[in-house]
DNA sequence: ATGAAAGCGCTAACAC
DNA sequence: GTGTTAGCGCTTTCAT
C-alpha cells in the first residue's frame, strides 16, 4: 500500500521518499518502458492489448507513479506547462478565480498551469517563458507587443481574453459599452469617465476608456469628460463638485475601486448619489453591496471565461490541423459577450 | 547579432526560432559542454581560467543562450522551481505583491518562482508539486497537514509566513494582537470579533481569531463576543444592533472586507462609528480611506515579507550544512514582528 | 585546467 | 502487439 519503493536497510533512515519511475511501472507490469509510455499517454498510433493496458494502469496506480515532467518535456521537445499571466491585483478576484479553474481544466489534459504575476517589480514574461518554455501563454488583456512578438517567434501561442488597447476595435471593450448602455437606459446623457492613477494598468485602462468613449459616440452623446481619481480619495470631492458643476450626471469608472473613491467624493461634497451623480464600476467586488450607496458594477462570469480559455487550450493541444500556423498566433477569445459580463444594478445608478 | 542559429536555406521559412543549446555555446567558445556548464553555473570545485570563463560568457551572451530548465532539472535531479501557494483572493494584494517581488529575487538565484492559486475549484498543491517537483514551497499561512507531511516526506521544504491555526502560539498571530492593543489604547474594553463566512479561509480565520482572543485575555478583558458577517451585508445591521445592545464598543474584524460590512451595518442601524461602535480590519486595502467612516486596519509590509521569504530561499539553496535536516522541515518566518505589520489609524477607531 | 562519457526519466521511430 | 534503441540538453564524475 505504501507508494515508496523499499530501499533495503534504508528504512528508518527516512531519506526523502524517492518517486517511482516509468521503469518501476514497467517492471511491475512486466512490460517495457515504451509500453508504459504508450498506455499512460493514450497514444493512438500504437495498438495495445486491453490486458496490457490494464496491467500498466494498475501498476502505475499501485506505485503512485507520476511522470517526471522534466524528462517528459525534454524527450518530447515540448513542455506540458501553460502559463497564466495575471495582470495585477487591481483587476480583482477575476484573474485568480479564472486561473484556479483553468488550472483544474488544464490538469485534466495533463498540462500544469502556473500563474505568473505581472507587476512593476516582477520578472518579465519573456524571462519566465525562457525558463519554463510553456506550450501556451494565457493573458487577460493582452501582453505588450515585444512579449507577444517574442512568443510568436518561438511558436508559443498567446491566448487573451481581450486584445490590448491598441488593437481594440469597438465591440471588444464590452465593459465600457455595458456601463454606458446602462447609464443611458437610466436617462443619463452627460457622462464622465473616472480613470485610475495606478501605474501598470495603462493598457487595460486605455481599453476600458475607449469602450466608454465609443459607446457614448454610438449613442449620440458628447465625448465623456475625463477625470482621474486617486485611491486615497485625495481631492475627490473637489473633482466631483466640478463634474457636477459642469452638468455631468453619471460617472463610468475604470473599476470598482475608483468608483468607490468617487462615491466618497460625492458624500464629502455633500451631494447625493445617484440623484446628483450616478456611479457605476467594473469588476464586481464582494463588498459593493456595503457601499454608501451600494455600488452598481459590471460582473464577469468567471466560469464562462475559464471555459473559453480551456477550449482554446484544447484547440492548441489537439493541434487543429485545419489551421496549422494559426495556433502559434495571438488569439482572442470571444464567447457571446453578454455571457461573459453583465451589469449588476444597485442604488448608485438608481 | 541575431540570436537564432542560421538554418541554411531555411531563412524565410520562419519556423519557430530554435533556441541555442549549451553545445552551441561550447562550439562558439571552442570549449567542451562541460566547461560551459561549469562556467555558467559558477561551479567552485572546478578551476577555470579567466580567459576560458570570459570566452564562454561572451559566447552565451552573443547567442542569447538560456539553459533548458527541463534538461537541467533532469540531470541535476532537482528542479529550479519554487512554488508560491496563494491562499485566496480575500487576503488582498499582499500575496500578489509578495509573490511578484519574490519572483524577481528568486530569479537572481536562478530559481523560477511560479504561483499556484489555492481555491475550492483549484488543483491540490500535492498534485502540482508532483508535476513540478519544486525545490521549495512557499505559503502565506501554512498548508494543511496532509500537504505539509507529503512535502516533507519528499524532502521539499515548506516556508510559511505564519504557522497554521493549530500550531499557532501567542505571538504568532500578531494581527489580532495589534488590533486589540490598538482598541485597548483607545479605551475599549468590550470587544467583539467579526469573522468571515467565506469558505476556504478557515485556517487563517482561526488563527486571526485566536490572536484576538489571546490578546483580550492578556489585557484582562472578557472573551470577545463572536459574530460572523456575510459580505453581502445581509443581516449586518441586526447583528450590529445586538452587539451594541450587549455593551460591545469595538469590533476587530477578520479582514477589511468584513470590517466594511460591519461599517455598513452600523450606518444602516442608524448608529455612529466610532462613537457607538469602533471597527478595525486587517489587510489594509487601498480604498479604506474612502469608507464611511474611513477604516482603520492592519497593514503588512510586503517588501519586508518578500525579503524574509527571499532569505529563506537563499538558506535552502545554499543548503546550510549546519542544520542538514532542518531545511527539509517546515519553517516559519519571524522577522521582528512590528516590521512586518503595523496599525493604520483612521476614523473608524476614533 | 579541460574534456570524454555516462547517465537523469522519458518519448518516438523502428524493428520484431 | 510489444520491445529495442536512440536521443532530448544538461550535469558530473573521472581521466587526462
Amino acid at each position: 500500500m505504501d507508494a515508496r519503493p523499499v530501499n533495503p536497510s534504508d528504512d528508518r533512515e527516512a531519506g526523502p521518499a524517492t518517486l517511482p519511475t516509468s521503469a518501476d511501472v514497467a517492471r511491475r507490469a512486466n512490460v517495457s518502458r515504451a509500453t508504459v509510455s504508450y498506455v499512460l499517454n493514450g497514444v493512438t498510433t500504437q495498438k495495445i492489448s486491453d490486458k496490457t493496458r490494464e496491467a500498466v494502469r494498475r501498476a502505475a496506480e499501485e506505485l503512485g507513479y507520476r511522470p517526471n515532467r522534466a524528462a517528459q518535456s525534454l524527450a518530447a521537445g515540448a513542455s506540458r506547462i501553460a502559463m497564466f499571466v495575471v495582470p495585477s491585483v487591481h483587476l480583482g478576484e477575476l484573474s485568480l478565480v479564472v486561473s484556479s479553474q483553468l488550472t483544474a481544466r488544464a490538469a485534466e489534459r495533463g498540462v500544469t498551469l502556473i500563474a505568473h504575476f505581472q507587476g512593476p517589480t516582477s520578472r518579465p514574461v519573456i524571462d519566465v517563458a525562457q525558463d519554463l518554455r510553456p506550450r501556451v501563454v494565457f493573458s487577460m488583456f493582452g501582453l505588450d507587443a515585444d512579449t507577444t512578438d517574442w512568443l510568436q517567434e518561438h511558436g508559443i501561442p498567446v491566448v487573451s481574453l481581450l486584445p490590448d488597447g491598441d488593437q481594440a476595435g469597438p465591440g471588444n471593450d464590452r465593459s465600457g459599452w455595458l456601463q454606458v448602455e446602462h447609464l443611458v437606459s437610466r436617462g443619463h446623457a452627460r457622462i464622465a469617465y473616472a480613470d485610475t492613477t495606478e501605474p501598470g494598468l495603462e493598457a487595460v485602462a486605455r481599453m476600458r476608456r475607449r469602450g466608454v468613449v465609443d459607446a457614448c459616440a454610438q449613442h449620440g452623446l458628447e465625448e465623456p469628460v475625463y477625470e482621474r481619481f486617486d485611491l486615497t480619495a485625495h481631492g475627490a470631492q473637489e473633482k466631483v463638485r466640478s463634474l457636477v458643476g459642469a452638468g455631468i450626471t453619471a460617472v463610468a469608472s475604470y473599476n470598482d475601486e475608483v468608483a468607490i473613491t468617487v462615491l466618497a467624493g460625492i458624500r464629502r461634497a455633500g451631494l447625493r448619489c445617484p440623484e446628483d451623480l450616478a456611479v457605476i464600476g467594473v469588476d464586481e467586488m464582494a463588498i459593493n453591496g456595503s457601499m454608501e450607496p451600494p455600488l452598481s458594477s459590471i460582473e464577469f462570469d468567471v466560469s464562462a471565461i475559464a471555459l473559453l480559455y480551456a477550449d482554446a487550450l484544447s484547440d492548441i493541444l489537439d493541434g487543429d490541423p485545419a489551421r496549422p500556423r494559426e495556433a502559434s498566433t495571438t488569439r482572442f477569445l470571444e464567447g457571446g459577450d453578454e455571457d461573459v459580463m453583465r451589469v449588476v444594478v444597485r442604488e448608485s445608478t438608481g
